[in-house]
DNA sequence: CCGTTTCTTGAATGTTCATTCAAGATATTC
DNA sequence: GAATATCTTGAATGAACATTCAAGAAACGG
């Protein structure tokens, strides 16, 4: 017996960061195994191949982001509170000139569109449980009577994520942080009035 | 002398639905002489190379794109009135499973992000070049009374184009026209609010 | 401390790709 | 209709790439 020497989480947020770099498809074996710090043959022991790497990357991602989507909703504010800032962290994440920039998600959804069913649905079921985690908070804020219950939890938050992705993209021609802001206040306002 | 056999416009027509269909980096010079129909020593001697090739499609689908926009908005019907179709006509791409289904420049510009300076900047360009054309007709119908002047012609063009760009997006993962529509019906009914 | 198992290493493999180029074809000019 | 200029053709080239594999290294069990 011997256990494998590399620790798979950091193993996993590099080959993220590579691949929100570049893309997947210009992301190449010598980039992985540079940003890794494996050797070919780890990583096809590992991950069997590059887009195994991918799938196991978008696995970790997902992870990741929903210990985070946790903190941001711990429910020790209001609400409309924590989503304001949950927002706001987005818009920092679109500003700083990081790889992380980019979501992982939305980038390979543009890159794979109609190339990887299996990707793909993976891509979509990951974002899908995202729109309906932003669903869940407007729902409770619509309980705790922070929100008028008018117009549905789900709708709302279909703007919503439409909006972020928006965002996300329009951060590429314009990644002025005040410009961002803004957009992000008023995406806010419209949803929250 | 003699003159080039092709249609030039034709050929990047070609090209563009080749490069939105699989996107620039996987689209294979094979795929570029099967779609256009020129052998690979013709597409150098016209377009320097394969990225000569990407750079003047992006230049056709600017032409292309601007008769489009000049024929939405041609003054026939009230301002918000063209806008409204306007928007009902990107919703409309966004469903037709076709490859135009995506926008050359989105899906280039997703893809070219900290790549390619000079596409990107030409991309980042067109996309400006848009979005005051946006900004112009929302000021028109300003002008016109058929709009508030309460907000900001630049501000309301930049939230409205934030929202094609994630309308473009999550046409990904919702394909639906329903829920498409209604997404279009909201993002215009907050802009001329 | 030996045998076994498992992991690591990185050069080798075969494929795909963008690009080139020399030969052939065709129009234009005189 | 010959000479010239330009365009077309598609096989050849070399580089980049994902993937494999056999040899080496290290841990574990007895």
């Amino acid at each position: 017996m011997r256990n494998a020497e590399f620790d798979r989480e950091k193993v996993l947020r590099s080959a993220m960061t590579a691949f929100m770099d570049k893309g997947y498809g210009k992301t190449s074996m010598q980039d992985l195994t540079k940003a890794t710090g494996l050797h070919p043959g780890s990583i096809y022991c590992a991950f069997d191949n590059k887009r195994g790497l991918l799938i196991a990357a978008l696995e970790q991602y997902k992870t990741d982001r929903s210990a985070e989507f946790q903190q941001f909703f711990s429910g020790k504010h209001a609400v409309l509170v924590e989503l304001k800032a949950y927002l706001d962290n987005i818009v920092q994440e679109c500003i700083s000139c990081e790889a992380a920039k980019a979501c992982l998600l939305t980038k390979a959804l543009n890159e794979m569109a109609q190339q990887d069913e299996d990707v793909q649905k993976i891509i979509t079921e990951n974002l899908a449980n995202w729109q309906q985690g932003i669903a869940d908070v407007i729902a409770l804020a619509q309980s705790k009577g922070e929100l008028s219950r008018e117009r549905d939890s789900q709708h709302l938050a279909r703007f919503l994520v439409m909006g972020i992705y928006g965002l996300r993209t329009f951060a590429h021609t314009h990644p002025e942080a005040e410009t961002l802001q803004q957009l992000a206040e008023q995406l806010f306002a419209d949803v929250t009035a």
